[in-house]
DNA sequence: CAGCTCGAAAATGAATGCAAAATTTGATTG
DNA sequence: CAATCAAATTTTGCATTCATTTTCGAGCTG
């Protein structure tokens, strides 16, 4: 009578989980997707525009149906948008957008910063102690491209050490999201910011030290709110000056005015 | 010379937006994610069940593609699984799934929390007051499910008051994943964990008419980490009685033990 | 010559078809 | 009679096909 029992299946797909950024590798669709999806995070194709499904069809070498799951995928992820019998386009992120993307960051890093210091290992802080300092140095040789990329580190080990992959993979999918113009947002850091973002660097490393969570959450929400006004202030300067990106998500983006 | 101007549409898919929760109606294809959605959601299909792909399209009037565009979709908010080769199944809770999912909820809660008190109108704080007297009032007459009700609403009007569509929608998407646990968990409530969650209601309420961002974020975490304990103690508890999902994501789970 | 209409070409959205994999069923054997 | 194995059936994944819709451009008109 073993019929009554269902199923019996284990869960074959342990994907890093429900936040969005699974990484399944196996099963074509997967592997598209993290294709395709690096594609447009990477920039590929300008701010709002055209996703051409036929030519990617022939880039992946695959028909339209895989890839097409994909499109839906992402625009379910949020970086692209899918107009109704119009295809789809690389998503605009208007300045309100981007506030309310770092917005959210800042709550899930705030969110991180707490477990963390929860759940953190003496070893796992002084990794990060060791990014900081190397961060440090970056800071004082002017170097903003490793100055990033070791910042980008110690964020990411810090939601790490929240021990919650749900959070991680959450986090990673709103990281995408903004990827380009954080970037850019720091390339164009003002000196002031900068050192002010080094400052509270040393605060989040102390808080995290002393297992301050609710300290940390602060500071890292704050941390955040930083950013985000530096961001939006370098998107609004170079779309003054290049006519870049919209400002809200309404009006199409202008070529020449 | 306007054929320079590649693109000029607007995105009339203005969907609620990045977080996963889109309601884009229209489309057919959204019309089908917004019901496979619900159907999922709405429990009917048992926990770890099979999607049988074939009924559904009969069920929907239509043909497998759209389904499957739908069911990637759901994969990727973390609702149902996919097995390379095996299907779709309804996506397993495990215990520390459920942790996972209290945590960034209250990591979302918190967040709104905060940004709430810097935005929120007087009529709105007077809209919670009355939905938590109204609450009160279930409270003091044992009526669980309207209780969890308007529960619900308070904790979506703060959300609402954040004014930050994307945590609205991220909000909105992590809710559905743990909505009949949360609800269960409810009923399951012991007096004292009630009584102790009408406290936090009122310290919430307090914080929130004192616009005490830092204070109400704080009261929201631990408020959704009691929720958190409450919910897995009571999984815990049915689990071991009549054995009705499995403690981790590995074991399948067992009908008759 | 600007603006409009109409029609062809292309792209989109969904259905169907087909090969491979998995599940079920039935027969066989120790 | 239980366990095993192989053929048949179902299911899955992707490619292909078909019906609409949109887009682009030529021709017409005022």
């Amino acid at each position: 009578m073993k019929s009554t029992i269902p199923e019996d299946g284990v869960p074959l797909t342990k994907d890093t989980g429900p936040g969005g950024a699974e990484r399944a590798e196996n099963s074509l669709h997967g592997e598209i997707l993290s294709r395709l999806r690096d594609y447009v995070v990477e920039g590929n194709i300008p701010d709002g525009g055209r996703v051409p499904e036929r030519q990617l069809c022939e880039l992946f070498g695959i028909s339209r149906t895989p890839l097409r799951e994909a499109l839906k995928v992402l625009a379910a992820e949020g970086l692209i948008e899918l107009l109704p019998n119009r295809g789809a386009r690389v998503r605009q992120l208007s300045r309100r957008d981007l506030e309310e993307l770092f917005e959210v960051m800042g709550g899930l890093e705030s969110l991180a910063g707490r477990l963390a210091c929860e759940n953190i290992t003496d070893e796992e802080i002084a990794d990060i102690e060791r990014l900081h300092y190397e961060m440090y140095g970056y800071y004082l040789h002017r170097d903003m491209h490793n100055y990033f990329l070791v910042n980008q580190r110690i964020h990411e080990k810090i939601v790490a050490a929240s021990r919650n992959e749900t959070l991680r993979a959450t986090y990673v999918n709103f990281a995408g999201r903004i990827r380009r113009v954080r970037y850019s947002a720091n390339f164009a850091r003002k000196r002031q910011r900068w050192a002010e973002a080094m400052r509270e660097h040393e605060a989040i490393l102390d808080a995290l030290r002393r297992r301050a969570g609710s300290e940390l959450s602060d500071i890292l929400f704050h941390h955040l709110r930083n950013k985000r006004t530096a961001a939006v202030e370098h998107l609004a300067e170079t779309e003054n000056g290049t006519a870049a990106a919209p400002l809200d998500g309404t009006s199409p983006p202008i070529v020449n005015a």
